[in-house]
DNA sequence: AATAAAATTTAGACTAGCCTAAATTTTATT
DNA sequence: AATAAAATTTAGGCTAGTCTAAATTTTATT
């Protein structure tokens, strides 16, 4: 069994190579737990002593196929958590993100089988993201960035890139959403700014950052 | 805040304190909480200084209002969540102590209020026993154990003392459940086994050591 | 009241994780 | 290729929580 710190430094490293490169430096890991370089350091040499991680002093880490299976096993506890809250508690999308962190390290196959089944079986969880199935499989997100697109282009929202509360609750307040059709009006030369059409009924107008951070499909 | 391991040690103090004496020993603490004597000692200095517990060298050691507070809202969570467990998703009532044992240690007031909620404030957990509310008043039970009564009385079960899973599944297997109806039909003079009558229809014989595990209140 | 037994605490050591400061290695720049 | 800068690791130390063995205190028994 993994402690829950292990448990945090690999999901820490599976997120810091899903996407970019294939290895992942002590530093970035430091700067994503919050910890020190040192302490990394010395966590790399455990984790690579449970043969979880491939690490070979100075080069950089990555994950072994043991290592991601555990790092995709929390991934998937944690969506599954934060589906859980928004679908069956009162939480809204902005709220479950801390809760989901301290409940994806519990232990117990049953309970989060049970929790799946409980929830129907979802694919995504509240922010758009894919939930890993029992096997640590990953539906392959084909979403792209809002700001990838030009005018007259009609899209689908499908997920956020930035999670934070406060962007979360900005959407919100604008009144966007997962699934939500968007029909982009016009992109303002100068800053690339965007007006939009949400739902084909009101307009509203968002700033090149914040179409960055949300993830469409094309309708 | 408190960490994982001093709630557990309240939580114990709590539950050794709560039926019989006035102090609890550090080797009654110590066998609770499978440890040893002297990490309980370490331990009992360091609640002391944090003003959860009543503590003067070799006196034993009762809780403060202030650990008491704390205690009652573990165990408060600890049986909403089994609750919970059973409640909504398809957990038996031998399978919910070792999950609940982790969920307890989940720190949100947010969560726990909208798990109540979920359950619509249930006022007992699967085995009987009181939850807590918010506020750590706690329900007192009436009950007590059948090994008390004697032959024509009629009784529910409300609880029960023994909460392993092997005497709840012998429990199921014998047709025992919360809110049965008993009549005791008769106690052999030699052993005080007991022959009972379950629910109007079938008749079983129980052992004394059950009787005693069983809490009943008279119908 | 003295002594033996039991309970409890203290001493000293260990592991997990974390830190700062120093040493080492890699990478970038002249 | 030499040197400077940046990244990383190591050294040494700290806290929480645990343990064994030794010392101390309380309780039980003579
Ligand atoms: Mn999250
Ligand atoms: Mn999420
Ligand atoms: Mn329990
Ligand atoms: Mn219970």
């Amino acid at each position: 069994m993994n402690s829950h710190t292990e448990e945090n430094y690999l999901k820490a490293i599976y997120k810091l190579i899903e996407h970019d490169t294939d290895v992942v430096t002590t530093n970035a890991i430091a700067d994503k737990i919050k910890t020190k370089a040192a302490s990394v350091s010395d966590m790399l040499k455990k984790l690579a002593d449970k043969k979880l991680i491939n690490y070979q002093k100075y080069q950089g880490v990555s994950l072994t196929p043991k290592g991601q299976k555990v790092a995709l096993n929390i991934i998937r506890k944690h969506r599954l958590w934060e589906m859980f809250l928004v679908e069956k508690l009162d939480f809204k999308w902005d709220e479950v993100h801390d809760v989901a962190e301290q409940l994806e390290h519990i232990h117990s196959d049953k309970l989060i089988a049970e929790i799946d089944k409980f929830l129907n079986y979802p694919k995504v969880d509240p922010h758009g993201d894919p939930i890993p199935d029992v096997n640590g499989k990953l539906q392959l997100q084909k979403s792209k960035s809002l700001s990838n697109f030009s005018t007259g282009d009609i899209l689908v929202i499908t997920g956020v890139v930035d999670h934070s509360p406060a962007f979360l609750r900005y959407l919100d307040k604008s009144g966007l959403a997962l699934g939500f059709e968007i029909k982009i009006k016009e992109i303002i030369e100068f800053d690339k700014s965007l007006q939009i059409m949400i739902n084909k009924k009101n307009t509203l107008f968002i700033s090149l950052e914040v179409a960055k951070n949300i993830l469409v499909i094309t309708k």
